[in-house]
RNA sequence: GGGCACGUAGCUCAGUGGGAGAGCGCUGCCUUCACACGGCAGAGGUCAGAGGUUCGAUACCUCUCGUGCCCA
């Protein structure tokens, strides 16, 4: 032991000791292990992604669940895997063929899906092996894909009862088009934002030749192409009479009707609306209403096709947004056209301006689906933490639209619909093979397999599966992700776990927010702000990355992040490290134990073991609500501020001193202190938690691991509050020689004498050594009465004065200016409190102990400032 | 337009109805035998603004201003 390093070097211990572990099977469960069941599966990432901090963050979560719930008993699995991401990965490999100067419709749907399954052979899987440098104990025994076998077996099942219950339905509806994905998108695959546009006037005119005309405004002028109707309310005056007229095309040999629809907003702009049931998703509503013609104007490329007639026919939507607008203006029919900032949909892959389109498509009818995961949500069944997403979440499962579930893409699982040569459509769980029927090409929106992975991991197929890991693990305890893809997600999980398991999916779904920056900002390329998690491993080690990264992420709140955060992390793992190395080299073989009788415990051994019993409620606490800032705080806190800088500094009176008794007791406390801190800390700090503890208790690797040794109990009896006052005492005492040494320039290294008056005489002479020790003294001499010498300066600690014997070495001016600023605070404070015991209605009104609690520290003042005035007195007498 | 957060030290954030804390940064001193990835000390805040409730508000309520997110 005496071979560790003086600085931590997390390279040198990583890889073995993650090597170690999996080798030891330590990441593995099976259904039938001890314990009771605790499962967490991972949200999939893209099989030929890599890791971002999002999924650093989101995994070490993860990661820190399960270590603990190992460490408790359970028997915790974590299923690692990754999605196919059907439009994401396609995208990439249609990248590729560009480069190369094809694309997949040369190469044929075939081809083009080798092409796609080798990219993903040889990239796939990268991003999990990536997660291996953070410590991730996943169970990579049980890695699953959402397309290979079992999971397409499930998707299939899932789709075909879906039909057959009437939930799956293939109709024409107005969908999200992405011209560039060149598929249809589900809403929330939309991303809208505020794009500078114009919003343009027109007028109609009326058909039958009479003056004026209507006028309407819109941001797409293309669009007018494709117009139906105009509308206006029905209580507006100014259209009453209008209603039942026609207004003229300008461009097309047609009229169009005016109508009336309470969907008109009577307010905005002229009060009238062109209606374009074909390409929006409000005027499609209206076009129903009246049973308006439906004019798709816009082939898949959003080129307009000659429906909208020779002259704009093939442009462009944008170009033909401008030549329209300037064939009104020539028409005389252009009104104003004014800037215009309004919301545009966007393709969330490729952040292409959606089409709103009409088209065959298949949908999944969400109402019934939605009903009871909502009913679930609301009894409590899955809980979210923090609890505040979950009235968003409910809120957008009651406004749920059916789901557009077919994409127009190669990669992913096929629709199983099978079409006759009569127009018959045959869905099946076996792939159909007739003469003159042909499969729909298109295939299902990725989160339709993804959303079964809580059961498809674990073996479903089918209604009837009946998998040991099903009966142990299902329904999985935790799902951890970002809030951001609740709706994705969450909630398709939720539904469908709930329509085939008859069960939630998961009882708790923790929420961790986005990582962004140091201020706040998101994190992308383009402000080059980006950290790459990889690179933090590799130089500041896991522990500190995963450290960094939990310390920030406060429940409901985004996580920010910058590099120097996480060499502060660093260097907290060192301080972790060397407390281990001095205890280490000190304990000669100590191995943790039972603890020496209470009798036997020094004040500091009863004030640690108190204080280790205090922090480990509030981690336990802290992990109940999975706060892991207060977990994190809470443990750097103690093992900084209380076992490094006053514990360890304090046993050394007793391991440097004679007393071997003595000494024993000091190593065996020590030994257990340790032992316990390690276990606590070992979730967030895997690996230099690990290596110290094989030190220290000799473990020889494989399953004699810290990884599975027991979470600290939460045993209250070592709490002691006589132990922490009394080392308060001492601490104080301690802080207030250091600070008039400090104060004073004296250097650590000059030794004197203490004179201590005080009301704990007993403590103060029984501790003396200790108090030398951390405050530097050649010797502590307890008096009842302080008297006044030349040469000397006196501190006011918790627990009465000590006086300096340092004749000579004292700066006077400076000490009187402590003194003075210290006795102008006491008068500030008294003041305070001398105005509130002077309001008759304070002291009637408020709580008697809160009264009484004013009382004593006036009187506290009181003296204290009678006590620096003396001695600013004496002080200045000195000098005088 | 609707909804939800948030505004506390230079930066990022905790916090509680009884006159505020941490990390980083900053200043001074210290190469003390676990650690300079360290130790000891220090400076720095009318807790966004205005009202209200209360004996007492940074905390609870209302409004204003500002910021962010979600939905339409």
């Amino acid at each position: 032991m005496t071979e560790l390093p003086s600085a931590y070097d997390p390279a040198a211990v990583e890889p073995d000791l993650y090597l170690d572990w999996e080798r030891a099977g330590l990441f593995h469960a099976e259904p039938d292990d001890p314990g009771e069941p605790f499962s967490i599966v991972i949200p999939p990432p893209n099989v030929t992604g890599s890791l971002h901090v999002g999924h650093a963050l989101d995994n070490t979560i993860q990661d820190v669940i399960i270590r603990r719930e190992r460490m408790l008993g359970k028997n915790a699995v974590w299923i690692p895997g990754t999605d196919h991401a059907g439009i994401a990965t396609q995208n990439v490999v249609e990248k590729q063929l560009a480069a190369e100067g094809t694309d997949r419709a040369s190469l044929g749907r075939e081809a083009f899906l080798e092409r796609v399954w080798a990219f993903k052979e040889e990239s796939g899987g990268t991003i999990l092996r990536q997660l291996r440098k953070l410590g991730a104990s996943a169970d990579w025994e049980r890695e699953v894909f959402t397309f290979d076998g079992p999971r397409s077996n499930a998707v299939r099942e899932v789709f075909v009862s879906l039909y057959e219950q009437g939930l799956v339905y293939r109709g024409e509806r107005l969908i999200n088009w992405c011209p560039r994905c060149q598929t249809a998108l589900s809403d929330i695959e939309v991303e809208h934002a505020d794009v500078d546009g114009q919003l343009v006037s027109f007028v109609y005119p009326w058909a039958d030749g009479s003056s004026g005309g209507v006028e309407v405004a819109t941001t797409r002028a293309e669009t007018m192409l494709g117009d139906a109707a105009i509308a206006v309310h029905p209580d507006d005056e100014r259209y009453r009479e209008l209603v039942g007229r026609e207004v003229r095309h300008p461009f097309q040999d047609r009229t169009i009707p005016v109508v009336a629809d309470d969907y008109v907003d009577p307010e905005f702009g002229s009060g009238a609306v062109k209606v374009t049931p074909a390409h929006d998703p409000n005027d499609h509503e209206i076009g129903q209403r009246h049973d308006l013609a439906v004019i798709d104007i816009l082939d898949d490329d959003a080129v307009t096709t000659e429906v909208v007639g020779e002259r704009f026919a093939g442009l462009d939507r944008f170009e033909a947004r401008r030549r329209v607008t300037a064939a009104l203006d020539e028409a005389g029919l252009l009104g104003e056209v004014e800037a215009y900032r309004h919301s545009v949909g966007h393709c969330s892959r490729c952040d292409t301006v959606v089409e709103p389109r009409l088209s065959l498509q298949w949908f999944v009818a969400m109402r019934p689906l939605a009903d009871r995961a909502a009913q679930a949500v609301r009894d409590g069944r899955t809980v979210f933490v923090p609890e505040a997403q979950t009235k968003p979440f409910l809120d957008w499962l009651d406004n749920l639209h059916d789901w557009c579930i077919s994409r127009q893409i190669w990669w992913g699982h096929r629709i199983p619909a099978w079409y006759g040569p009569d127009g018959q459509i045959e869905v099946s769980r076996e792939d159909l093979d007739r003469e003159g029927w042909v499969q729909d090409e298109d295939v299902l929106d990725t989160w339709f397999s993804s959303q079964l992975w809580p059961f498809s991991t674990l073996g479903w197929e089918h209604p009837d599966s009946d998998t040991p890991e099903l009966r142990t693990w299902y329904p999985t305890s935790t799902l951890v992700t970002g809030y951001d893809i609740n709706t994705f997600w969450v909630s398709r999980m939720l539904m469908i776990a709930l329509w085939f398991t008859d069960d939630v999916p998961f009882h708790t779904v923790h929420n961790h927010g986005l990582v962004r920056d140091e201020h706040g900002k998101k994190m992308s390329k383009s402000f080059g702000n980006v950290i790459d998690p990889l690179d933090l491993v590799d130089k500041y080690g896991a522990d500190a990355s995963r450290f960094a990264l939990l310390r920030s992420a406060a429940p409901g709140t985004d996580v920010p992040l910058a590099e120097e955060w996480v060499e502060g992390a660093k260097r907290f793992t060192n301080k972790v490290w060397n407390a281990g190395r001095f205890a280490l080299t000190n304990l000669d073989g100590t191995r943790p134990g039972a603890l020496p009788a209470r009798e036997q415990l020094a004040l500091e051994d009863r004030w640690i073991l108190s204080r280790l019993t205090a922090v480990r409620a509030e981690v336990d606490a802290a992990y109940g609500r999975y706060d892991w800032p207060v977990v994190a705080r809470g443990l750097y806190h103690f093992v900084w501020d209380e076992l490094a800088d006053w514990y360890l500094e304090a046993v050394k009176v007793r391991v440097y001193g004679d007393d071997q008794a003595a000494a024993e007791v000091a190593r065996r406390v020590l030994a257990v202190v340790l032992d316990e801190v390690l276990r606590l800390l070992h979730p967030m700090m895997p690996f230099v938690t690990e290596t110290l503890w094989r030190a220290l208790t000799g473990a020889d690797g494989g399953r004699d691991s810290l990884m599975v040794a027991a979470w600290p109990s939460g045993s209250q009896e070592l709490a002691d509050p006589d132990a922490e006052r009394g080392f308060a005492t001492l601490q104080s005492l301690v802080t207030e020689v250091n600070r008039f040494r400090s104060q004073n320039g004296i250097p650590p290294k000059a030794r004197f004498e203490l004179t201590v008056a005080t009301d704990e005489p007993a403590l103060l002479e029984a501790h003396a050594a200790v108090v030398c020790s951390l405050a530097g003294l050649d010797g502590l001499r307890v008096v009842d009465v302080l008297a006044e010498r030349a040469g000397t300066s006196t501190v006011q600690f918790a627990a009465g004065q000590a006086q300096v014997d340092l004749a000579g070495l004292i700066d006077v001016d400076a000490e009187l200016a402590r003194l003075r600023k210290e006795r102008d605070k006491a008068a500030e404070d008294l003041k305070r409190v001398e105005g509130k015991l002077a309001n008759d209605s304070f002291v009637e009104r408020a709580p008697a102990e809160v009264v009484q609690h004013e009382r004593d520290k006036r009187t506290r003042i009181h003296a204290s400032i009678a006590e620096l005035e003396e001695r600013i007195g004496s002080l200045g007498a000195l000098r005088g």
